[in-house]
Order: C-alpha cells, then structure tokens, then sequence
DNA sequence: CGAATGATCCGA
DNA sequence: CGGATCATTCGA
C-alpha cells in the first residue's frame, strides 16, 4: 500500500508557484492496529481525517517546529496513513534544497495543519501519478523515530534505494 | 547526546 | 486543568 507511493510526484500550489518533487521514502502507519499510529487510540479532532477517504493528506505538528505529511491509505473500512519521509526536488524549489525528513519536506512545501485534510485530486495540494518505481530500486527496513511500539520492528519503511533525499 | 518548542491528549 | 508525550532536526 505504502510502496506504491513511492516515485509519484507531490504538486503544491502557493502563492510564489508550483512546487513539484517526486516522493522517495515513506513510512506505513496502519491506524488501529498499529500502537505507533495517532489513529491507534481512535478518532481526534486531530486525526479524524484517517477515519476517513483514502487520497487525502493527514498533516500534524512534530516537536512543536516541523509539519509532517501522510497520504491517508487504507482498505475500506480500514483505517491507516502513510508517512512521506523523503523527496526528491523536481520544481519550484530553491537550487540545492534538501527535502530529505518529514519535518524538511513538509517546510519545503510550505505545508500546515490547515492543509491536513486537503483532497489530493485538487489543487492546491495534489499527489500525481507517475511510472512507477522498478521493484530493484526499492529497499524496505524498520521505521525510524519510533518511541514505542512492539511494531517499530516490522519492515514498513519503503525508499529507493541510493537516491537523494532519503533521511538519515 | 541533548535542547528547542508547542499542539495534543489523557488522567484526575 | 496540568504535565507527559512526540512519526524531528541540528549542533556540540
């Protein structure tokens, strides 16, 4: 479900333009059976939107400074997000900008938690398709960042392999 | 390794 | 209400 993300491209229409990259690293969330989701402890205010349609964006605040993005993905009835950790730049963006982390991705981008919930059809915050990535590029291995979680083991952490902006 | 930094959520 | 928590990043 999280694999199929990787080397799409996230459009972000603002006020200086668009700005494109194409995604290289995310992270699997899968909500109520998962105890590192937000999801896991049910509904918030906040985390309502990953009850909801597939397709739209989960954006929370990270330490107090770092808006991070997921794509809410799931099966129906499920309940699940995944995490963009890493991007690679493809347009709009300052010469050598680095969107290797969910925190730098999501500054990148401008992104807020007025953007979470947005629909990834429609501008101005949309995810688009593209060929996908050749199965011997993608490595997969355990989740970073984690503070608690028996699950934090299990490989749900997908990347293409050697590219810039993968985080560290 | 530890500080920065603030919304969020649980427990009382 | 108050405090513990946190899917992060950077610099010493």
């Amino acid at each position: 479900m999280a694999r199929e993300l990787l080397g799409k491209v996230l459009l972000y229409d603002g006020p200086e333009g668009r700005r494109a990259a194409r995604l290289v690293e995310v992270e699997a969330y899968q909500g109520s059976r998962d105890p590192a989701s937000h999801a896991f402890r049910g509904p918030t205010p906040r985390t309502t939107v990953m009850f909801g349609r597939p397709g739209h964006a989960y954006v929370y605040l990270s330490h107090g400074v770092w808006y991070c993005m997921n794509v809410v993905a799931h099966a129906p009835g499920d309940i699940g997000a995944v995490l963009l950790r890493g991007a690679v730049p493809l347009d709009g963006f300052a010469a050598g900008m680095r969107l290797g982390g969910p925190g730098l991705l999501g500054r990148a981008f401008g992104l807020t938690t007025t953007d979470s919930g947005s629909d990834l059809t429609r501008s101005p915050l949309q995810l688009r398709d593209a060929p996908p990535v050749p199965l011997a590029q993608i490595a997969r291995g355990p989740r970073i960042g984690i503070a608690k979680s028996a699950t934090s083991a299990k490989p749900w952490r997908y990347w293409v392999r050697g590219s810039d902006g993968v985080s560290r």
